[in-house]
DNA sequence: GGACTGTATCAACACTGTGTCGAGAAGTTC
DNA sequence: GAACTTCTCGACACAGTGTTGATACAGTCC
């Protein structure tokens, strides 16, 4: 974040070539090295020297672009977050138009996209959060209330125009239904055991998604 | 686990108060010692010099018990999990006699139950899954087929006898309702935001299997 | 009661990884 | 060409892990 910052040579519009590489492109390097290194093994077994090495730097000239190798990951983790986000508009107006089930499918197919293509960030973010590290609870935990929110408030419209039946409050079956699809969604992208196929996951959230917000229980 | 199995001073029945502590004391110490650290912060806060001198012996001698920091954590995790998955014979029968919503609500109890007093504990699981560890995602992985394989045997026992409606596979629904549990729970008890209140975690998961099993879509 | 054996203990070491400091090179500006 | 900014890295200090080798102590066996 503030690392990222740092250093900002700004429009350096070199016409010949610099016998130096500039510093934007060292900061793209070692986050490119990064990106790659993440999908061959764990967070926890990719060193500072590493990511230096990668990027064709010393490991005291790392420091100079990333205060740390957290820093790194959460720059990349950020930007997949965004990317994976910013489809949220469109999926609200889809859910509006074109009913529920096509709603709920674009809206998960949409996220399921935007992460699958980099499952190694997808499980450093994960452990990040889980180690500690208030940025990446911070960021997950907007990202959640995020889907929360939008999850409640369609929750709520549905019951209030009678499509849905009344139950458990709406924020909470949100919370509930929103946590499934992260795990269910992450143990598949990682293959865990055990974990649905890549090409049911969506056909059996969807499914229990209508069941608890349409059906009624018993 | 064969870490804890290496000092076996077998029956060391010493009338006269020894000098030197027995081995069989130090193991449990260091167990307590970890125990009681882990919830207080996370493991990757915790050294081997704390276990070792929480236990009063210098980092060398840790070593003589365990073979890590790590071993130490699964040691407190299994026995965790052994005690949550003990009460399994009790809650199927239960199941049997009074019904699904008795039954499930007896089974989400039952574990929460076991969890709840050591959030630490979990924790510290997870992280240990999360981060690498074969042995951790191993004893994970075997719980959670446990569970998966009793709620498919039991879904696919009500849709024979024309209890449930037909509806996605029985274990691929089992996988998601079991993982949204793990994923619920985790959260309320460690406090993550957004997650349910420890009041209503129960409820709101129950309403979701009994909507999802004997629900119908749309 | 002395040699023998297994258990237990730890100082000292080797190693891996993190993060900092300070000296200086390379390019830019005036 | 002096001053300034950007960038680079060798050398250091530090924290943590895991190992080695010497040693102590407690119970035998004879």
């Amino acid at each position: 974040m503030e690392a990222a910052s740092k250093p900002r040579p700004g429009a350096n519009g070199r016409g010949r070539r610099a016998t130096r590489v500039s510093g934007d492109d060292r900061e793209r390097a070692i986050l490119e090295t990064a990106g790659r290194l993440l999908e061959e093994k764990p967070l926890s077994e990719i060193s500072v020297d590493d990511l230096a090495k990668g990027a064709g730097i010393s490991r005291p000239t790392f420091y100079f672009y990333f205060p740390s190798k957290d820093a790194v990951v959460m720059t990349i983790v950020e930007r997949l977050v965004e990317a994976a986000t910013g489809s949220r508009d469109e999926v609200l107006a889809t859910l509006a138009e074109a009913g529920p089930r096509a709603g709920l499918e674009k809206a998960l197919e949409n996220l399921y996209a935007a992460f699958r293509s980099r499952p190694g960030v997808v499980r450093a973010g994960a452990d990040l959060r889980a180690t500690n590290h208030r940025e990446a609870q911070e960021l997950w935990t907007q990202v959640m209330e995020g889907w929360v929110d939008d999850v409640t408030a369609m929750i709520e419209f549905e019951r209030d125009r009678g499509a849905a039946p009344a139950g458990q409050p709406a924020r909470e079956l949100a919370i509930a239904l929103v946590q499934m699809n992260e795990r269910v969604q992450y143990a598949t992208l990682l293959g865990e055991t055990p974990s649905l196929e890549g090409d049911r996951v969506l056909d059996v959230l969807i499914d229990v998604w209508l069941r608890a917000i349409y059906g009624s229980a018993e």
